[in-house]
DNA sequence: ATGGTAATGAGAAGGGTTCGCATTGTATTT
DNA sequence: AAATACAATGCGAACCCTTCTCATTACCAT
């Protein structure tokens, strides 16, 4: 099967129009622009109008109504994970099957990562002894990251 | 200082007063109110909406408006902890001084709370490794609870 | 009891997210 | 390649929780 070369509407790669299938989806070009965001964006963690923000920047004539819609049925999907970091609103990423927690500034808003067995662990001992059957959990841990303590020290104080 | 037995808008005890003042907040009929009912709720946790109809369902007259400034207020202080638990909104409780986290079902909303040492040192080994200076931390385990197992159990499956 | 100032109540406004529906696009069948 | 059937989109309205605005009221030191 072959499509036209350069066609309107088929500049986002063509490999992610079968992961969009893989997962259920029909491939349209909202959701191929979407998923392209995600992948090569350099902020790994997005909130709903931050793709819809980068999305306008490329050109790209998206409506935001669909931009939760898509990032909702990437989560069904499973190809994308969304977290409630502080301040309520959801922030998603690409879901590469490698679970984590994160750590975040709460003075840039930097993000980063970590995982530790240790902790997995007891989670799942503490579910297990107050009778739950564990389906999910989510830590954040909130600081200040060297940057921001730097700039803290720099101000006087 | 004597103050009339029975005087109307009185009718809340009177060593909540001394709290609200050691806090630094004055000792308005609303916030009296508002701690009575945390004190005395049988939920632990409570959004400001579960408030605001406790205070409803009391024939208390204190506005939303008022129930949120207050709650916010209690946090500034110290006496109250709030929570994101899923779903956006915050919830609210009492600050006893010992630290927790949080297990919660999924099904009925059941909270439990825990507490391992493990896990918290971990976490401040982790932030220290990420050049961190850990301010907070939050942590919530998600699952079934023994009831809602149960409950599945019986509904055939 | 009086006055100065902080707190309250009611409703409007705000921010993020979802809905409703006419229009458009995709996958599939001729 | 053209037609078809139905899912997906875009837009604005609606929602929900929360905060804000501001005229009115209540606290508390005098
Ligand atoms: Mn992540
Ligand atoms: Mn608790
Ligand atoms: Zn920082
Ligand atoms: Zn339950």
């Amino acid at each position: 099967m072959i499509t036209q070369a350069g066609a309107p509407g088929t500049a986002t790669g063509a490999m992610e129009s079968q992961d969009l299938k893989k997962a259920g989806l029909k491939a349209t070009l909202p959701r191929l622009k979407i998923l392209n965001i995600l992948e090569k964006s350099r902020l790994r963690h997005m909130s709903a109008e931050d793709v819809y923000k980068a999305l306008m920047e490329t050109g790209e004539d998206v409506g935001l109504a669909t931009v939760y819609r898509v990032l909702t049925q990437f989560e069904s999907a499973g190809l994308v994970r969304r977290h409630h970091f502080e301040g309520g609103h959801s922030v998603f990423e690409l879901d590469h099957g490698k679970h984590h927690d994160h750590i975040l500034c709460i003075k840039c808003g930097r993000v980063d990562e970590f995982m530790d067995e240790t902790i997995e662990e007891r989670q799942r001992v503490i579910a297990r002894k107050a009778g739950y059957d564990m389906t999910d959990h989510s830590l954040y841990i909130y600081g200040i990251c060297t940057d921001c303590q730097k700039k803290e020290k720099g101000r006087g104080r």
